[in-house]
DNA sequence: TATTGTTTATGACATAGATCATAAGTAATA
DNA sequence: TATTACTTATGATCTATGTCATAAACAATA
């Protein structure tokens, strides 16, 4: 996340999204860097049958779709606001002229692209070799410990759909909510009024 | 990539290691910036069950495991050589200092990351939302498009074994071994005296 | 050139998860 | 407060891929 401050002093405006509307779409070329103020976005992308992948959720303080920044490649994913959101939008030239204008931020930001490389690196491995209720726990634990920095003994509440755990582990909305029965048995989670924890 | 002589420079060393044996080991501490200068080296883990998962396999010129290096996690995945391999070997601190110094190289490795997240999120899509053949053809059109950088009308050799193919998507050689076949019935690849061109 | 290991190959059978149908609980809003 | 939309829920069936067994082609090396 880049100080409010820097990025407007580079030029950054801000842009109001509404719920479901799109940002960026898959193939777009790539020219702004986004960071969200508030509200929130999903990147995802579908497969020929429909069936929605979500590549990631960015809440307040977050920036995505920066990597295509950087390759020589279009957006792979769709961005589209899951509610109400506002953004922080720069230009990419100014946006790389920051980064090379101040090395502490730009340190700063691979270590955004470092850990979003730590999860797609814990996600793979979970979503392509895993069963179900492994890739679930794997979601879960990544988020409790190294999105919301939790520790074992906090209790973390889920605060996605079973429709969002199905499409960021490439699982159906059924197979989500069976795994999660079999999970609440095994004791490895708890559900409270359709809530999870764990 | 970054060249020899600012490695160097900075105190990197070579260092050899044979075919099979480990560079580092999943959950390790990262100390070291690595770059291949000959040879191959995998990262991979292993589930529960046993069965393997490739991260990723970086010739000459790739460097790997730098994500650790700025995140405060350590190595998701085994490093271990392919065949006899040399690496570039530098000091955490001294890469860290390198790049600050340096800030034309520090936005090429930024251009690195980028580029392996566009893998990951490439695969991830594909590994856990798509059917057997669609996941091997993402793959080797990643390889073909953004590792080789060829075009459409080139034809290109596939350099992995079945297994490894296997290991990269998540599938079973065996699975691998039968889309291999179905795609060449659709003439979506050739297969000439068991090597697969496409 | 015999031997051992690796890679590719194929077919029978098992199973986790997808698919489909159907509904109840909850939230949003007209 | 009635209506509409979304989310959670459950059970029956289907199917792609995994699992297992077995072997041939090929490569490496003694």
């Amino acid at each position: 996340m880049i100080e409010d401050s820097i990025l407007i002093k580079y030029g950054a405006v801000q842009k109001t999204f509404l719920k479901d509307e799109t940002v960026f779409s898959k193939s777009d070329i790539p020219r702004f860097y986004f960071q969200v103020i508030s509200g929130e976005v999903k990147m995802n992308s579908y497969n020929d049958t429909g069936k929605e992948f979500i590549q990631g959720i960015f809440s307040a303080g977050r920036s995505f779709g920066e990597p295509p920044l950087f390759g020589q490649f279009n957006y792979p994913a769709n961005a589209i606001a899951l509610e109400k959101t506002t953004l922080f939008v720069l230009r990419k030239e100014s946006f790389h002229e920051l980064l090379l204008n101040n090395p502490k931020i730009h340190l700063q930001f691979t270590e955004v692209l470092a850990n979003r490389l730590h999860y797609k690196a814990t996600m793979a491995s979970g979503n392509s070799n895993e069963n179900a209720t492994e890739r679930i726990k794997k979601l879960i634990d990544y988020l409790k410990y190294h999105i919301h920095k939790m520790s074992p003994e906090d209790t973390y509440e889920v605060e996605l759909t079973r429709q969002q755990v199905a499409d960021l582990t490439g699982l159906r909305v059924e197979t989500v909510i069976k795994s999660f029965k079999k999970m609440e048995t095994n004791h490895e989670i708890i559900i409270k009024n359709r809530k999870v924890y764990r």
